[in-house]
DNA sequence: TGATTTGTGACTTGACATTTC
DNA sequence: AGAAATGTCAAGTCACAAATC
């Protein structure tokens, strides 16, 4: 019997208990998470303690926790030990991010492509392709985990970025997204944790979700995730792993120089985290920029699953990107790899490695840049406030937002007036901060005109609310 | 304080008392683990039950449960009430089947590849896509889910086979492998179960234990799966899908009758699972085999993901394959396809559309169907008395071997003597049953005369052992 | 600082179902 | 046919750790 009435003390939530049924902690686990997709309960939202609930609901405390705890292996909500249970920031709706079909009833600054204009480039070797004697040998299930030559011009591509693997321990695959996915199922568990920046990718935010693997939040400054946060949450948590986008990372746009990766490094290697790194714009950096050091993969080669897509500095359309990884993962990541793709298309890699060896992919990374280069002087033009500590070359910007908007009606407020631009809260990986930013892509737009369109539109809509 | 001693009652698994540390029941599962990934505990071997190990151990028999179940979600035991708990046919070894390079060692009746001497008349098609006015269109990241006349051209291919869908509901996918492990994150669970054939996709088996999904094994005779014993495991457990492969059941060649098809329909709809059609053989079965009759998405469109490949029917090495959903499924499955791919190579799928649309995919089909017949009397010609219930055109057989052997021996064994062939135990969805088969591809010799020469080879070992 | 609130998670209890003998 | 063996699973107990006040 509950000890206590409630009727006076107001719970945050409260389940129907006529609907409960048998197991008991599913049933609640389905209606709590029914009341959050559904919008009865918003994120941030305060849920009532276990031993509360329990008592209002007459059963016991630990069938809360075990309801608690499926929805928050789905992401929905997260606790804190002595201090509440929480709706999680993005649990309502998915943060994933896509191009969408109908972007041209808005000028598109959300989604990050890639400066699509490089790609006539592209075609031009497609055709060189087709005429190669071997095309055929293109065509079967030889090599899942790529051809012996294709894997030697991803070497060729990698050394340029700083790193130095034999092709025994590369693997090519259909994207970083894919590789992403493939490392989480390889090499984690359902329930394993995984430290994250404060605003992290999005779409891993979403894959973890679906995987079951709980992010960490980790505090960061300008130089990237500290190294004691991380140190702090090991001792804290029992974690497995580390995601970092040290090239630059997205949203944020923070290049992490030598120091901080040798710090963090040292952390990693202390608590035998498995390092999964997102080079993807390394291109953007070695070699360019002074003090980028070297990927991390350099420092802890027995702990990284080191990621390189092509999508963003070649082309983004084959979905070629490369893994490398130390022999102790091998087999656990070529049978992911098979488990997930059988292969990758050898005809696309094919067109990304001829592109590689033509020096045609240099010819369109110098472009890119050059894009890069314009497109964030013209933002800085309109926005000449906004600090330029991230990335210079990023091919899109965090833009602070100093007033409070609500989050859903933020991006829906810029949509309806012809933009699309991302609010941060959905790249938040744990819970409000209070702080808003826009992340505003540079890259999607098909000129620098409709760029310059789109940023005098975001400008203005700014302006007009302050 | 154990009340029996064991030193005379010999237990099958005696784990070491003063290696386990706390959690008990996790020290307990990687100890199990670790014993039947080395091979100390073969498979099929019985293990303690629950109670007397606990008793053994001094702890709990729900600590051991938690231990076994552990190990039960990894695919390396299964616990049958009332009888006891087993070490799993294929727990110590990957079962997956892949390409390996090595093959010119021997003669590959193992993997099943799809007759590339057909792919020439891809790189034609190939040739044309190039020239294409929008071959640049196909570079970028615009339609996720497919681009709408790739779309088009897929609901056409698929019409062919009895598919009547929109194109709202369809989505391209890179390969059968990928879709299922789409389908399988986009709408099931870690811990739910899915029914299958006793003998069923090796991958399928992989992917599944990758995912912590449960294969529920199910009685079948020639037609395919008993709808009783479906309906049975219904009863017993709580099932949340079922696998299918009703044009030609990979391994065992079974076509499905439209009668079983109706039959196991209805219960799939009285117990709500959803089916997951894999269809990748319809090509060979609609249109020339009589009492083919149609699809189970026909039946059962609500209720089935129906997977299409390319891979068998048009060309292997494009990855390309099409998914078909209610609207229900609908964001579930797209938003799996996004996290796990982003989006499929349009190049590819462009060639496959042309292929298709040009009705060279036909003039691929027809030559291929033709291959198969010819593979297909070239078996018979030498193993006449095996039992020609199967698929007529199948791209593989299966035949029993009459004598006991040792499974892993058994591959090995017809390798070392120049032939890879794949044993039933690869394939086993549940546990032993005692019976031999082999799985003998016939579509994967570059040439007839070639698999006229491994096919002769493997009667003679076979012959020499009788 | 120390008591209280609150979440976490391992282990225990007990009901129940099936299979075997 | 019924008792015993055996696995499954939800719910309960309890120790503990962190945050709050």
């Amino acid at each position: 019997m509950p000890f206590n009435s409630f009727e006076h003390y107001p719970m945050s939530w409260k389940p129907d208990k006529t609907q409960l049924q048998r197991p008991l902690y599913r049933s609640l686990a389905q209606l709590l998470e029914h009341d959050i997709t559904h919008g009865f309960l918003a994120p941030g939202t305060k849920l009532p303690p276990q031993r509360e609930l329990a008592d209002y609901l007459d059963v016991n405390f630990t069938t809360i926790t075990r309801a608690y705890k499926q929805c928050e292996l789905k992401g929905l909500i997260y606790g804190v030990t002595g201090n509440g249970t929480f709706v999680a920031a993005n649990a309502a709706r998915s943060v994933t991010i896509s191009k969408e079909r109908d972007s041209n009833r808005y000028i598109d600054l959300g989604f990050v492509a890639s400066f699509e204009q490089t790609n006539d480039l592209v075609t031009e070797v497609i055709k060189d392709v087709v005429e190669k004697s071997y095309l055929e040998e293109l065509l079967n299930y030889n090599d899942p985990s790529g051809i012996p030559h294709h894997k030697l011009a991803a070497l060729n591509w990698m050394q340029t970025l700083g790193i130095n693997a034999s092709p025994e321990h590369v693997a090519i695959v259909s994207g970083a997204q894919n590789a992403l996915t493939i490392a989480l199922l390889a090499l984690f568990e359902p329930g394993n944790r995984i430290a994250v920046d404060l605003y992290t990718y999005a779409n891993f935010i979403e894959v973890s979700k679906m995987l079951r693997i709980r992010l960490v939040p980790v505090l960061g400054d300008e130089c990237g995730m500290l190294p004691e946060s991380l140190e702090e949450q090991c001792s804290l948590l029992n974690l497995h792993g580390v995601f970092l986008m040290p090239s630059c990372a997205n949203p944020t746009t923070i290049m992490m120089p030598e120091k901080r990766k040798v710090e963090l490094a040292q952390i990693i290697q202390k608590h035998r985290l498995i390092l999964i790194e997102d080079d993807t714009h390394a291109f953007l950096s070695a070699g360019i920029i002074d003090h980028y050091g070297q990927p991390m993969y350099q420092l802890l080669p027995e702990q990284t699953i080191y990621i390189c897509s092509t999508a963003k500095s070649i082309c983004s359309g084959l979905r070629v990107a490369y893994i490398v990884f130390h022999e102790a993962f091998k087999n656990k990541m070529l049978k992911a790899m098979y488990n997930v793709n059988v292969k990758t298309s050898s005809l696309d890699v094919e067109i990304v490695t001829q592109l590689i060896l033509s020096g045609k992919a240099n010819a369109i990374v110098a472009m890119k840049k050059e894009l890069a280069q314009t497109a964030n002087k013209t933002f800085n033009e309109f926005f000449p406030d906004v600090s330029k500590t991230g990335h210079p070359l990023s091919f899109f910007r965090w833009l602070p937002m100093a007033r409070d908007v609500d989050e859903t009606s933020s991006e829906k407020f810029f949509l309806k007036q012809g933009v699309r631009v991302f609010h941060s809260n959905r790249f938040l990986s744990g819970n409000h901060t209070g702080d808003n930013f826009l992340r505003v892509a540079l890259s999607s737009t098909p000129s620098l005109q409709e760029l310059r369109a789109g940023l005098e539109m975001l400008k203005k809509i700014l302006d007009e609310c302050n």
